[in-house]
DNA sequence: CTAACTCCCTGATAGC
DNA sequence: TGCTATCAGGGAGTTA
């Protein structure tokens, strides 16, 4: 009993922060929070350039004394909008934003750093294994060109986000619909963690062909990612409020996981035991009773 | 065209 | 205690 209270408690100590869509929709709630837009950008520093590609520094310095608009999410991307130009960023697995009233101390990692004017407000970009990037365009029309942008899929909070057109969409796919689920070509921001969660609500094998799922199947998966991408931003929201004193891996929606990473322990609805399998090169998640 | 595989990177962990 | 090997994961790039 004991053993297995520590060996939860090793497995959550060593899961990191997985920037998903909810993650992402928290960063950018918590950044409009603290960064009123009309602010004037006073300065960029660079610390290294070498993120998953070469950040182009010398575009976004064109940014300096333009105002910040707004900050929006679209699929795991965070745009940020300046009154001429756009900073891009994406999280990867590691990257996080932190916000600091006061000049910031340095800290293992830091790589990109802005000052606005007139309020003393600083953003840090922090990501150890560097798998995030930032890039520049200069308007949003740009964006829908974007060759990282050109070919995402469904932003699932949207209202086109429908079973019928996901049937048609996966109608070719011989691929295991865990898979269809995470490429962002199909659906934008659904991540290892949240996909394992939505096929075990949805009651979908994750190994399921997606062409083979029928239209019921594929409204229930649209209906529990909504609710559990839904449900995690608030849970997010509520957590990560105190946002920068955290680099963001206190989340509370861990706490909600059904079978990500519950390998060998009991399914909550009918206590099988959890079962787990590489698929598609990532760690998946699953009940062989309740996932057909 | 689709799908599968490789690689990037660091920190945590296991094994010795 | 410290060393080395292994692994996780988003997703672009490469290969089949």
């Amino acid at each position: 009993m004991i053993e297995g209270i520590r060996k939860i408690y090793r497995i959550r100590a060593r899961r990191p922060f997985l920037p998903e869509l909810p993650e992402v929709e928290n960063v950018c709630i918590s950044l409009k929070k603290q960064i009123p837009s009309g602010l004037e950008l006073k300065q960029i520093e660079f610390f290294r350039m070498d993120l998953r590609f070469i950040i182009p520094t010398k575009q976004l310095l064109g940014l300096i004394n333009e105002r910040l608009v707004t900050i929006e999410r679209r699929g795991k991307y965070i745009i940020f909008i300046f009154t001429r130009g756009i900073m891009i960023s994406h999280l990867g697995m590691t990257g996080h934003w932190r916000v600091s009233q006061t000049i910031p101390k340095s800290e293992k990692h830091d790589h990109v750093q802005l000052q606005f004017r007139n309020s003393s407000l600083y953003l840090t970009y922090n990501d150890p294994r560097r798998f995030g990037y930032l890039d520049f365009i200069n308007s949003l029309d740009q964006l829908k060109k974007h060759k990282l942008f050109i070919h995402l899929g469904l932003e699932p909070l949207s209202e086109d986000f429908t079973a019928e057109l996901l049937k048609k969409m996966s109608q070719k796919s011989e691929r295991a619909v865990k898979i269809f689920l995470m490429d962002q070509k199909n659906i934008l921001g659904i991540g290892n963690i949240y996909a394992s969660e939505i096929l075990f609500q949805a009651k979908v094998k994750p190994q399921k062909k997606a062409n083979q799922l029928t239209l019921l199947q594929w409204q229930k998966v649209v209906f529990y990612s909504i609710k559990i991408l839904k449900h995690a931003i608030q849970l997010g929201g509520s957590s990560i409020k105190d946002y920068r004193n955290t680099n963001g891996q206190s989340g509370k929606f861990q706490n909600q996981h059904q079978v990500y990473g519950k390998k060998g322990e009991s399914c909550r609805t009918c206590s099988s035991i959890i079962k787990s399998e590489v698929l598609g090169g990532r760690a998946t998640f699953w009940c062989s009773h309740c996932q057909k």
